[in-house]
DNA sequence: TTTTATCTTGTAATAATTACAATATAATAA
DNA sequence: TTATTATATTGTAATTATTACAAGATAAAA
């Protein structure tokens, strides 16, 4: 599986953003690890290869992508932003029992929204919760 | 304006919760005061008239209120939990410059949702962001 | 290669939330 | 009403996520 580094590379150059070791190693791990991860999963998975990584680097990243609009981050619960690569407009849900979270597709503009008249939107956020399948498979 | 205490002790009531001092002037609160706030608003809006009240009891109350499903906790931004009495289907949009946050109707079964075949969906979150009409007739 | 602006790092600070034990109180039974 | 008891409140301390900051390191431009 090819990575893609050269799109990544390309989109912190647009940007105008320096393209550091510790920048490109973040956003390969977004890259190929689609589990929208916390800062603590990003930094455990990438300090054994850069053992001087620090987390206050990760913060600082992330902060500086999601400005950027390079990464999403998102506030599903638990006080605990978590971070996502897909930045084109999707649902994400969250399953109560593994706490997994997954992508779906959605269409934002059939939401049937009244109350909002004279309201500038720049972004939408929507989150489901239940239980995935998987873990409703697993009943005792 | 007459407050809603009849109602509100009868949700607790219901759900077999104590009645307590305490209890009754969050609900209380959150009633009256729709703004969706943090603990440190009702903590500081309750001090004056419960100067024994603390910041841990609003915590206890707001989590077991939100078990019950009488109140609703908002994650939209900021790692900072907002609280809202209203628990039927609604969406909240943030002003990003005076950081209200506004109510507004949805019908969420209009989203075209694709993808959730055999996922059990509990609840639903939805959250904008953007400029209310307020801030945007503010201009410079 | 040199320069310089910016990044990374470690530590310390801040902020939100929870844990816990002692005291207080609401609900129940007598 | 009073006594009992299970549960709630409180203050403090602990935990956890995140940011502030300054010194050293590095990417980009000259």
């Amino acid at each position: 599986m090819k990575s893609n580094l050269g799109v990544i590379t390309e989109k912190l150059k647009n940007n105008k953003i320096r393209l550091s070791h510790q920048r490109l190693k973040v956003l390969e791990y977004l890259d190929e690890n689609r589990i929208h991860p916390t800062v603590e999963q990003i930094y455990n998975a990438l300090h054994d290869e850069i053992p001087t990584l620090s987390k206050t680097t990760i913060y600082n990243t992330l902060n500086t992508l999601s400005e950027a609009g390079i990464v999403k981050s998102l506030n599903i619960e638990d006080n605990e932003a978590r971070y996502d690569i897909r930045t084109d407009e999707h649902g994400h849900f969250k399953c109560k029992k593994c706490e997994e979270i997954y992508d779906f597709e959605v269409d934002m503009d059939k939401v049937a929204v009244k109350d909002l008249e004279g309201f500038r939107i720049f972004s939408k956020d929507l989150y489901f919760f239940g239980i995935c399948p998987k873990c409703s498979n697993k009943n005792t």
